[in-house]
DNA sequence: CCACTTCAAAGGTGTGAGA
DNA sequence: TCTCACACCTTTGAAGTGG
């Protein structure tokens, strides 16, 4: 499924699907390559950047 | 114990977090509520395990059960047995989200169940625990210890029981002093604290 | 990359009315 | 007894800022 964006300037929530997603990869390797992150973004319809501050945050978080 | 799989060293010890607010509530006969839409157990419950195996894989479970085959009815300030129980209802186990973990991944945190939720909504689909409003129940805890999820049907539970954490379930709380300890102790009630800071009027 | 912060959206409380 | 919309809170977590 699509992530939901609406309005200007608000935050983007990601799908139950993509998140579950980020998880299992990230339960698998905390670190991504370039060309992985670049994988993972497309196959989830999210940009890189996204991706990355995922796993930035997803790492701080304990 | 009659499992072909390798040796795994276990005795698991069990202890109920936040017993002192279990206990509050449970002198005042804990009540809680169901909704259509769901709704959370408070106090939560939460467990913290030791002397699993590190290396081996457990699944964590829950599961709410009827203490009794009584109606219950709350009658001058009391709770009162009204009868004999109207039938059951369809039985779910609750999986903790984070299984199946190794056994050093479970001790390493407290275990919550906060997602666990209570309906009476007979035709719920979204796997809540289903009760009859005006019964009284006791929640279990089960440690089972199983690599893949599949194979629970099969697999030898360790059951705990808290007798603390036994509750009634109503549609609306009954007793005052419930409705009280709930307001005081979940941070989601601070709207209806009376703090002397006068935001919530009048109160009974 | 990490450390922390920011700040809406999401969502959990009991209420009190009206069945 | 039960249900539902509120008002009033918290928690969540993507994005912001600086190192």
């Amino acid at each position: 499924d699509q992530p939901k964006q609406r309005k200007k300037r608000s935050r983007a929530a990601f799908s139950h699907a993509q998140v579950f997603e980020l998880e299992r990869r990230f339960n698998h390797q905390r670190y991504l390559s370039g060309p992985e992150r670049a994988d993972l973004a497309a196959s989830l319809k999210l940009t890189e950047t996204q991706v990355k501050i995922w796993f930035q945050n997803r790492r701080y978080k304990t | 114990t009659l499992e072909p799989e390798e040796e795994v060293e276990d005795d698991p010890k069990v202890i109920l977090e936040a017993k002192d607010l279990w206990d509050q509530f449970h002198k005042c006969g804990t009540e809680m509520v169901i909704t259509k839409s769901g709704r959370r157990m408070f106090p939560p419950f939460k467990v913290r395990c030791t002397g699993l195996d590190k290396k081996a894989k457990y699944i964590l479970l829950m599961d709410i059960v009827a203490a009794d085959d009584c109606r219950y009815k709350f009658h001058n300030s009391r709770w009162m047995v009204a009868g004999k129980a109207d039938p059951e209802m369809p039985k779910r186990m609750y999986i903790h989200p984070d299984s199946p973990a190794t056994g050093e991944q479970w001790m390493s945190k407290v275990v919550t169940f906060h997602k666990l939720k209570l309906t009476n909504n007979i035709s719920d689909k979204h796997g809540f625990t289903i009760l009859n409003s005006m019964h009284k129940y006791q929640p279990r805890f089960h440690i089972v210890r199983a690599n893949d999820i599949l194979k629970l049907p099969y697999s030898t539970f360790r059951t705990y029981v808290f007798p603390e954490t036994e509750f009634i379930a109503v549609t609306a709380y009954q007793n005052d002093k419930i409705t009280q300890l709930k307001i005081d102790n979940n941070p989601f009630a601070k709207g209806f604290r009376d703090t002397g800071n006068g935001r919530r009027e009048k109160r009974k």
